[in-house]
DNA sequence: TTACGTATATACTAATCTGTATATAAAAAT
DNA sequence: ATTTTTATATACAGATTAGTATATACGTAA
């Protein structure tokens, strides 16, 4: 019972405390930046001490891995669960996928694309925070290769790199003004590049 | 000639140590980050001391922002230069422009585009740092309008904002990874969207 | 020489940073 | 009732941060 216990939260769920400076991080590296936010001033809003912090997390560093492997998990989850339920047809989905971001852009909770951010802060390819951060990107783009294919574009690779191009693109724009409506003029690009990929 | 002196040296030109912190601090910042990098490391590459950088800037804050403006300047004139230069016929220097960005991109000294990581450590769009950032991307917008009617677009404004958002996206992804390629994906897509616009 | 402007060297303040040590309170499990 | 676990409170170490104070050296211009 212990030991299912210990790698039950090992396994980095459970734990009230534990999600409560995941959650309360996320937000504080989303709106003040990831350098500017020391550990002491996220304990202090999530209303735990230091010595917690570190009883779940090894480093700071530590922190902010979890932090973005669980925006990603979150965002991946939502995201899938969207296309799953309001689109049958593949090759409307990747039309669809454009309304999906944009309702995530334009929810009033939006702080941004946490890897987008995380790899300004760390420019050094080396840096594991850097690593992590492109590696989601990749799986980005992976996931839209495989839309791609599904809905018969001619060249999956290269539509997918398009778009993949157009959402972060648009998502750095509202990240730099928000309600800047970048989404929507993406989304109208993305129509062209789409239907162009998918002339026979 | 004192007052003549310092008059010109207030403009921002002159002084070769001051050239040579602006230049350091600007490497530094895209290679390890602006919050990564403290003003005795810059002092220690430049070769000088704190004294004098703080003779030159009245803050880091200050350094920041004018290593931004210089950097927006410098890759403002080289772009203009690289279109006069090169393409007479407002039709075709859209496209052209790609072809600039991507020589820019793929230079072995590039080392991203400065205001979009600026805008990433400076998350709160209060900051001085931050409006500054949106400043820049707001004038290459404008920039990108001008072309856009000159080349006689049917929506000026909608192909500017998809283009901007093409090569920031482009710049971001090649920022996350060099190599990427990314410049030449969004050059294709350009193309599409730029032909699609000038159908009358 | 004298005076002045530029830059250096060095030491300092005061705050902040990550991470740890220690002692204790509270609650749950045996 | 007693052990074990979880969390708190607090203080600390050691490094680093931005920015300043002071004294000095160097070159140039009067």
């Amino acid at each position: 019972m212990r030991t299912e216990e210990l790698r039950y939260m090992g396994n980095g769920t459970m734990s009230l405390l534990r999600e409560k400076i995941l959650d309360v991080a996320s937000d504080l590296f989303q709106t003040r930046g990831i350098n500017s936010t020391g550990v002491d001033t996220i304990v202090a809003v999530a209303g735990t001490t230091k010595m917690t912090l570190y009883k779940y997390f090894r480093s700071k560093e530590d922190l902010i891995l979890e932090v973005l492997h669980k925006g990603h998990a979150d965002f991946s989850t939502w995201l899938n669960q969207k296309l799953n339920k309001n689109t049958k047809k593949p090759s409307e989905r990747l039309q669809k996928l454009f309304d999906f971001i944009e309702e995530w852009v334009t929810a009033p909770d939006f702080r941004g694309m946490a890897f987008l951010k995380a790899s300004a802060e760390f420019p050094n390819e080396e840096n594991p925070v850097h690593r992590l951060s492109a590696e989601h990107s990749k799986q980005f783009k992976q996931f839209l290769t495989e839309l791609a294919v599904d809905a018969g574009a001619k060249d999956a690779d290269s539509l997918a790199l398009q778009l993949s191009i157009l959402i972060e693109g648009a998502i750095q724009a509202e990240q730099m003004k928000r309600g800047s409506g970048a989404v929507k003029y993406a989304k109208k690009a993305a129509k062209i590049l789409i239907e162009n990929a998918l002339e026979k």
